[in-house]
DNA sequence: AATTTGACCCGTC
DNA sequence: AGACGGGCCAAAT
């Protein structure tokens, strides 16, 4: 499989993301068919010849942005997605898979 | 040609 | 919450 077409895959995957949605860089590696390839997502993004994704919509595993905290990429990415109705708070976004308890209402920091 | 560097991830402790 | 080890691997040194 020539190097080309998965980079393709992984654009494809990007782009397919909607606005209002994020994934994490594993989620879209695996969606394009390249499970264990985060790595390779990361890199597409970061590079400049795909230009025009919606980069601001790939987060880490965990939720949260994988810039620095306070750096420039950082305080874009927040203000996208924030755009796109996205809360972000402490440099994580809240994951849809989210649970709402009684518990949480009640006793959750924020 | 060998080594290091990343917009990463997961299980385990 | 964090640390550590192993996986991943194209590009840049």
């Amino acid at each position: 499989m020539g190097e080309k077409i998965i980079k393709q895959k992984i654009v494809d995957a990007i782009r397919a993301i909607q606005a209002g949605d994020v994934q994490s860089y594993g989620q879209v590696a695996a969606n394009a068919g390249y499970p264990g390839r985060a790595r390779l997502v990361a890199r597409i993004l970061s590079d400049s010849e795909y230009p025009d994704l919606p980069w601001h919509r790939v987060l880490r595993s965990s939720g949260c942005i994988a810039f620095p905290a306070g750096s420039d990429m950082f305080d874009e990415q927040s203000r996208r997605l924030l755009a796109e109705g996205i809360v972000v708070t402490r440099g994580r976004v809240k994951l849809p898979d989210r649970i709402v308890d009684m518990d949480s209402l009640l006793w959750a920091p924020d």
